[in-house]
DNA sequence: TCAAGATGCTAATACCTATTACCGCTGGAG
DNA sequence: CTCCAGCGGTAATAGGTATTAGCATCTTGA
């Protein structure tokens, strides 16, 4: 087990001076080729294994990715730390979905610490970008400036964004969540049990998810013969007075810790959820909320977005073909927050 | 923002081409280099810096770190999945203040997730070890194979340990909490509190972060002139009998959740904490437990272990000289589960 | 007038791997 | 004896940037 004590980075070159063979018959052992004319004798090829074992060798990946365009680095993109600061983290699931299928088709990640705030924002494009260190990339986050998107796919580097895109120049390889769909059948339920005004509290525009959601609520309210609102959060008293006074019998909120902050100012009136006031959450929280309540909705298949992104990127970079742009099925749930509307 | 239609990407090369230069000039007037001996006359660095405006030209990356000999990745092994699917997670924190470190100084992470296990045991070098992907390491984990250890350091591979590690064959860098200081600051603080019988409960031993706690405990209880004792954890009645029948009035425990577990047996015991039966929590939960009791105790600098492990492999790498191994100090805990001694 | 510096640049090379083109040797067929 | 095929490799080079060593040309001073 005797290791060369220089401090130096061993090479290819090293190896094959060791062994007294080229460095090119050390690159041609360690990449396996056989589909070449390329001939290396099996008791050489053993004698150069044994000195790679021996020194403990690996590729230098920036100089594989140089010469080869590939070093199996998959690179991980988000717009917030990637550990991130809060307990139970929205973005978690996504990672371990990422993780897991990076390893199946033995990738190792690469996590862009975060991008720096250039003009308040943060970007993927700044002086020393480094989405290219990487083969290809998964991009994470509630909203991406279409510009970067749209120079990301001009420039033909390899990406997939983990949520759907609208056009930016092009179509935008996906993975998202289908929004509008769930929305849809959470909007059918209510109008089921009896429901005749729900509101919509959140964004309902800006990030596409939050415009996706939005759109599936208005077409299913048409589509039911209800009546649907949509209000921003402000704050919790100020909107369910606004709702209250509608008539609204559900509220469907985007966030997730907006309902909670909303049905805690409900219990404080004394409405009872779900029997005077129902709610259903569009998705998991993305920030901390603190709630008794079981809260109906659906769930976001965040860990399958992840694994499939990195299919997609996976193929991307194979040039198979297939579908770049998926959408799954979020998951409904029953929950304790929506109930028959009082009469 | 006239792009080349050609799918190559614009080089140095092209842009000395393009102003009547050499991509060596094209390369100082981008680095903007005051400090050589190199001068470039004002209308020359101004008829590049046009046609690198007029291309959109930015170096890339990846040539860049292979002409720099360091690639800007740290790597991070740990032996427990990087993206931990427990909430809460002990070794979240160290990664936290790990990226924001990282971050910093402009380094990506690089994942080694899957380290496989030989023997019944997680080990850094294995048949593809892919530790010299990265200029540096860092380790995180409970415990740390010494021989492995060993061979690092002999191997002059830049490392830096989260946690303190005995020598292994040379002194092992690391930043690590100082556990005996902690620790023995609540023991001096339960003798004040009057309690002359107090008991160690965990290893105290294997994991140097063991060791050190009871190193704490013995030295500080040998100074406070009272009595301490040492036991291992086994099942909760049996060593709560124990520590009872010693007239035990306070109980340190190495794990949190051995603590909580011991806490609520007491507790069935129509035993009161801390009125009956003191408890101190030497650090953090490293495994969920569930209880309602605020623990005294201490607090494990985590994130600021993570930081600083960085802050030091980057000096390791840069060949900046500086102390390699740091003790960070524990953030007492007041807690409701340490009061004064039963008469 | 000529050496000594200052000025403004370039040639060459290192960084490390992957790939292409080729080379020398041996044994068997013709 | 020659030619060729098969074997087992090697030399050279690309890929793009950073850096070192050095080369012309011009200015200055004595």
């Amino acid at each position: 087990m005797t290791v060369p004590s220089t401090n130096r980075r061993v090479t290819q070159q090293d190896i094959a001076r060791m062994t007294g063979v080229s460095q090119t018959t050390v690159s041609f052992v360690l990449n396996e080729r056989d589909d070449t004319d390329i001939r290396i004798a099996p008791e050489t090829r053993e004698r150069v294994l044994a000195a790679i074992r021996r020194t403990g060798y690996v590729a230098d990946p920036i100089a594989r990715r140089l010469a080869a365009r590939r070093n199996r680095f998959l690179g991980v993109f988000t717009y917030e730390p990637v550990f991130p600061a809060g307990l139970g983290d929205f973005y978690h699931p996504f990672l371990v979905g990422i993780e897991e299928c990076a390893e199946s088709i033995g990738c190792d990640l690469l996590l862009f610490t975060s991008a720096p705030v250039v003009d308040g924002r943060r970007r993927i494009f700044h002086q020393d970008n480094r989405l290219r260190l990487a083969d290809g990339c998964v991009l994470l986050g509630r909203w991406l400036d279409p510009a970067e998107l749209a120079r990301l796919l001009a420039e033909g580097q390899p990406f997939v964004s983990v949520g759907r895109r609208d056009d930016a120049g092009g179509p935008v390889p996906y993975v998202g969540a289908d929004y509008p769909a769930a929305t849809a059948a959470q909007v059918r339920r209510a109008a089921g049990l009896g429901h005749r005004r729900i509101a919509y509290v959140g964004e309902g525009a800006g990030a596409e998810s939050h415009a996706d959601r939005l759109r599936g609520f208005t077409a299913a309210v048409e589509e039911a013969g209800i009546t649907g609102t949509h209000v921003r959060f402000t704050d919790a008293a100020t909107v369910l007075d606004q709702l209250l006074e509608q008539g609204v019998t559900a509220i469907f909120v985007e966030e997730f810790a907006d309902g909670a902050v909303l049905a805690g100012e409900a219990g404080s009136r004394a409405l009872n959820v779900p029997e005077d006031l129902s709610f259903v959450a569009l998705g998991d929280p993305t920030r901390p909320a603190s709630t008794d309540l079981e809260f109906s909705g659906f769930r976001i298949p965040r860990r399958e977005m992840g694994w499939q992104a990195v299919e997609v990127l996976s193929a991307l970079l194979d040039g198979t073909g297939g579908e770049t742009q998926r959408l799954l099925p979020c998951e409904p749930v029953t929950g304790a927050t929506l109930a028959v509307a009082r009469a």
